[in-house]
DNA sequence: GATGAATGAGTCTTCATTCAT
DNA sequence: AATGAATGAAGACTCATTCAT
């Protein structure tokens, strides 16, 4: 029998990772110092690092964290049946509304992420898993109204993926777009094709 | 040494900035140590801060530069009338023929450089302005075609400019996709509306 | 380590004081490299900016200590009724005791603090603030005597601070002078005035 | 014969040392950089660099110049006959003349040059003699005016250099003293003293 | 003689991590 | 189990001086 009960220990977890996203976020992934983390977890160096054993595995749970936070919020999505665009358009907004949550915008979490991935084998080997399964998804969700899953339905899904994917970075880096000029761009660049 | 010849000069710079690239895509902006940087460009520290300053203008030059040698490759696609599918295949396609440059990598550095922009104002500054002028030349180039600019070719443009992006997300994260997915993503998707 | 008693943290601040006065009368403020100091202290790195957080503090530090420590010992010289001859004797004697301190002369430090005021302004507000009180001292202990304070004992403060202040500078940069010279110095040339 | 004349030369040295002055007294002697120096002086590294084969060289120039500049100025002081007062206030009154110039305060550079003598060898033994040679000086002037040279009027000068001293430092640290100070406190520390 | 680009040892400081208490 | 003081290996940057042209 632990010295300190299971719930007790989560809570602790989830209190590390908390102010982590928050300084993260704040200042950048490299930025943050483990101080930085260690004073706004309100706990002791030496707690913070019972708990995480280093500042990657820190980092790796709060993208893997957020990852499946947001996975959570667009699994229903994908059950119900809708137009691309309108997929495309529920998509974002969730993760616009995600993102506004309190000390958490989980779109500058996805950058320093997929820039940190590129140098840290882990954190790349599990965000890829995710996206992967994530597109797999889409491309279930994409194909299953007309049965005809395969190879049309995997591009359609990267190319949906890459709408939702670039659309974060728009946000982020640009700052000027909302989830309705992915859907409506989209269903313009469709129109703009058919006419041919 | 006397005064040095411009060109003299221009051309240490494109040195230091090529060794900064290396290490940079390698290691990501931060785990490449100035250290690195001047061993890798076979200069002397004196010298490689004689020609920039300090860290932070290396990587705005190295992205600026990268941003700019992309769009010289690039504008000439968008005088041609091509369909939204066959833009977005020419331009990722062109994108991996940038990326294949002995020891640079430029959609490392677009996503390293997305993920610093969070904390560097003036790097935020120049990738908000390339992206911005970008998009604009995408509308034009598609809106261009039908006569109907404004609004739908802006949106359209935002989804043109996000599959772009999303590209070189999934490229460089999960890196099972071809700038022939997105094109052929994009018509299927199309399609699939035009059925409804 | 838990929380550390107030006691060794104060232990610890004069250990480090102790090590930087050592350096910085042997080498100078600005020739003593904090390496220097860290290994005189003995102490790491980390430990000693975790006591004092930049070099600029630690000179601040050994300077107004050094001040202060002086002061404790010529407060009781002017208590009691002396002659002004009498009085700088017994000032310079004192700063001669003090300066023969293991690992610490005065006098050196003072030349440097003052050298160093000229670019540090936390200093110069320091020490201007402490030679300012020591000369109100100085002049309440002269005026005091014959009940004629005011004008006349500010300037004769002045002066019998110049000339302790100028035997500091005398004894570090001729080394030739005694406490002795200044009082009889003064004597004689109260007579040379009388005289006439 | 050289390829340049003697006068250019020394034209040249003056040059510099006017530069290295005014650098020195505005950011202290370890702050101002070389590069400071030869940017003020108008020349090149290597032209610097020929006059003066080190920072060490430039700053004994300095104090060498300034000081016996100084010299210059007091010796006439020291033919006439004056009260030890009178000739305390003309000194001091030089002196503030003196650091008046444009560009050059000989106070600041004496504290400058105090400190650094303390580890500087070659600057040490020239202020030194300098110190000696001055104080020689006044011994003879005070004593000369009643025959009785020797111990006596030794001492008078070393408290007399002291007043001088001190002045300086007094006014470059706490800034609100003037001539008159030092000679109107000689004088009443002298009336204080005849009363007894 | 003059130039100024280049050198590279040396400076201050930070920060992920450990471990004595 | 928890604490937080201590560690020390880097890191970014500077600057007196040199020497090829």
């Amino acid at each position: 029998m632990p010295k300190i009960s299971d719930e007790k220990r989560a809570a602790r977890r989830a209190q590390i990772l908390q102010a982590a996203w928050t300084c993260f976020q704040k200042e950048g992934l490299h930025a943050t110092t483990m101080d930085d983390i260690i004073r706004a977890s309100g706990l002791s160096a030496g707690a913070v690092y019972s708990y995480y054993p280093s500042k990657d595995d820190l980092i790796l749970a709060a993208v893997t964290n957020s990852l499946s936070g947001l996975t959570a919020l667009i699994a229903p999505l994908l059950q119900a049946s809708h137009s691309p665009a309108e997929l495309c358009r529920r998509i974002c907004s969730t993760i616009d509304r995600f993102a506004e949550r309190e000390g958490y915008d989980l779109k500058r979490i996805a950058l320093l992420g997929w820039s940190e991935a590129q140098r840290n084998e882990r954190l790349r080997a599990t965000m890829r898993q995710y996206y992967l399964e994530f597109r797999g998804a889409l491309s279930a969700a994409i194909g299953g109204k007309d049965g005809a899953a395969g190879r049309d339905s995997e591009e359609a899904a990267k190319a949906l993926l890459s709408l939702v994917l670039g659309y974060v970075v728009q946000s982020v880096v640009i700052g000027d777009v909302g989830a309705e000029d992915m859907a409506e761009g989209l269903e313009t660049l469709g129109r703009m094709m058919a006419v041919r």
